[in-house]
DNA sequence: ACAAATCGTAAGCGATAACTTACGGTAAGT
DNA sequence: ACTTACCGTAAGTTATCGCTTACGATTTGT
């Protein structure tokens, strides 16, 4: 349902660097931020838009807030692409076992 | 390494409606147009996105030219997308676990 | 209590993207 | 040969997006 907003997040190359940047866990926004190019504002906006996509989620932690990868928002996109790759394998046989009638014949 | 453009493509609603269509078969272009809110011309220009990311291949027949999804581009980001999970999973893990001790000391 | 640190938000700006209309080019039908 | 159908490209416009600077709020440390 929502992994229309996932896959426009994931879209942008500063998200998706922010996103591997939690592959190994979570982070706060200064650890996010330290040797990225673009402002530590840009990346708290960026961090607002992966977090309304449900791929991000949020922890206060005292002082700081801790950002970590929702799975739950990346098996939504996986699971569009996977029936995705379902049909277009699918079709792809028919086209190809099309061809090779018209050619037998 | 091209699944950046293929993401990006995707993010596009109208592109994405165009993908669906053919998720059964190929098409010509009249066919991707019929019913769409949108111009021909700017079909075409979504088609030419999808190309070049590698998400569609085009085949000329007579005088139509008949777009099909390519399975491979679609592999390209499903590949990027399991990694992906594969990663926030074991994070996610590992957080749960490491909660677990604290709470139980 | 005061100062420093961490982070989100508001306002504004420049670049890009999606769309339109107009046009050209090639293949098929008469 | 001429017309019609199918499709891509060019030019121009408008809206959206990503970024920066400036500011406010909350929490930690002294």
């Amino acid at each position: 349902m929502s992994y229309e907003y996932a896959i426009a997040a994931l879209a942008d190359p500063t998200r998706r660097a922010i996103i591997d940047r939690l592959r190994s866990g979570a982070l706060p926004v200064g650890a996010i931020h330290d040797g990225m190019p673009v402002s530590r504002p840009a990346v708290s906006q960026h961090l607002r838009v992966l977090s309304d996509a449900g791929l991000l989620t949020v922890t206060p932690c005292g002082n700081r807030r801790l950002y970590a990868i929702a799975p739950e928002g990346v098996d939504n996109l996986r699971r569009y692409l996977d029936s995705l790759w379902d049909d277009a394998l699918a079709a792809f046989a028919r086209a190809a076992e099309e061809q090779a009638k018209g050619n037998s014949k």
